[in-house]
DNA sequence: ATTTTGTTTTACCAATTGGTAAAAACCCTA
DNA sequence: TAGGGTTTTTACCAATTGGTAAAACAAAAT
């Protein structure tokens, strides 16, 4: 039953225990998950889990680093883009989608760290999540002084980009329920796509000047 | 220490428990909170709390219970002006904020149970909230059917209605630290319901025939 | 072939987990 | 004040928790 480890998959057991409490810990947050679901489900034994990591705490910086990781890599599509907000949006809008439909249980995880308060994640996220955010910011009052884009308060913008995408990982199972299928799919990415674009370039954008 | 339990007082214990219950729960999930750290809370002990509440997951239950009461009564806007979309939205919205900011230890418990996949509470919410669901989306084709207001997926708007306003609780910790305070107040609410308000309203109404 | 290094297993540990059983204390009414 | 129902406490329980220590095993280098 216990595989065969070579040399290459002992090096693999790390990203195999962190990949795992990635899933475990979105599903059931910090507190519902122990070693041994972990341990168990990679198909090893909680002692040599904790020879890779030092402790449960440790384990689970790893993952939400890892997920930050990720999470702010498919955020740079504002600066990317700095002389044309329409396009820079809808980037940006498709660019977190993406990240909710490739990657829900970061972004489950992130989402039960914050919802608890970040305990233990509060300052990786000031110091990493929050200068990125002010960026985008500064780029929207930017776009703004310009004459490019109506004045809007870009830190509540920020919000509710988040909240109106993220929502399709976090909230899968009860949008599932809504939508009456078992699982999202690429239709219904479609349309959230469509409608969030739709509303933010309404209300961000200049009116047509006919 | 032990305060002396009048029989008014002991009546109020349960509701106690499950006050307890429902803020640990909100912070740390299910699976991170113990009956002992829900009976130190209210000053009783274990033991005393399973007289009151047969298991731990029949008191999750309970509090899921009063949360999705408390989240319905906050969900029916839509209904009461089944003539005048603004309005309806407008109060839809301030309602949702409202709910945020009143009780947003049970926005964090329901976005707990959801973000899990609704282990437990499936079931109920497939009872209970996809109806109401169903219910506002209805109106909003209707709406739409009369030429008061553009064609739009309800289903995806009601999402993003969700979203955009339960953020403002389960996000607070992350939407402090981008708005540099310690915790949101009025105001920011206010600038909350503003934009979207101005967004949705941008989308869901006709241009004006002026 | 043997040492050294890296990895896994075995054997523990005290504390905490959810839960049971029964005794004790409490409170109201007759 | 005696009884009876309600509530609380005391005493347990087996299983699980995160974590340690050391032995056993495997791999690479000498």
């Amino acid at each position: 039953m216990k595989p065969v480890k070579f040399s290459v998959a002992r090096e693999k057991l790390e990203q195999d225990i962190l990949d795992a409490a990635k899933r475990l810990f979105a599903q059931r947050g910090y507190g519902g998950v122990s070693l041994d679901h972990i341990a168990k489900a990679v198909g090893a034994s909680k002692q040599n889990l904790l020879y890779y990591f030092p402790s449960k705490e440790a384990l689970y910086r790893r993952v939400l680093h890892g997920v930050l990781d990720v999470w702010l890599s498919y955020m740079d599509a504002l600066s990317q883009r700095p002389d044309d907000p329409e396009q820079a949006l809808r980037e940006y809008i498709a660019g977190k989608l993406r990240f909710s439909r490739e990657h829900p249980d970061d972004s489950r995880v992130y989402a039960n760290e914050v919802i608890s308060g970040a305990p233990i994640f509060a300052a990786e996220i000031a110091e990493r999540v929050i200068p990125s955010v002010q960026a985008d910011v500064a780029i929207f009052n930017r776009w703004a002084e310009r004459g490019l884009c109506r004045q809007v308060d870009g830190r509540h913008l920020m919000v509710l980009l988040w909240a109106s995408t993220q929502v399709y990982a976090d909230w899968s199972s009860q949008i599932s329920l809504v939508l009456g299928k078992q699982e999202l799919d690429e239709a219904d990415f479609a349309a959230a796509e469509s409608l969030i674009v739709d509303m933010v370039l309404r209300t961000v954008l200049l009116p047509a000047s006919t």
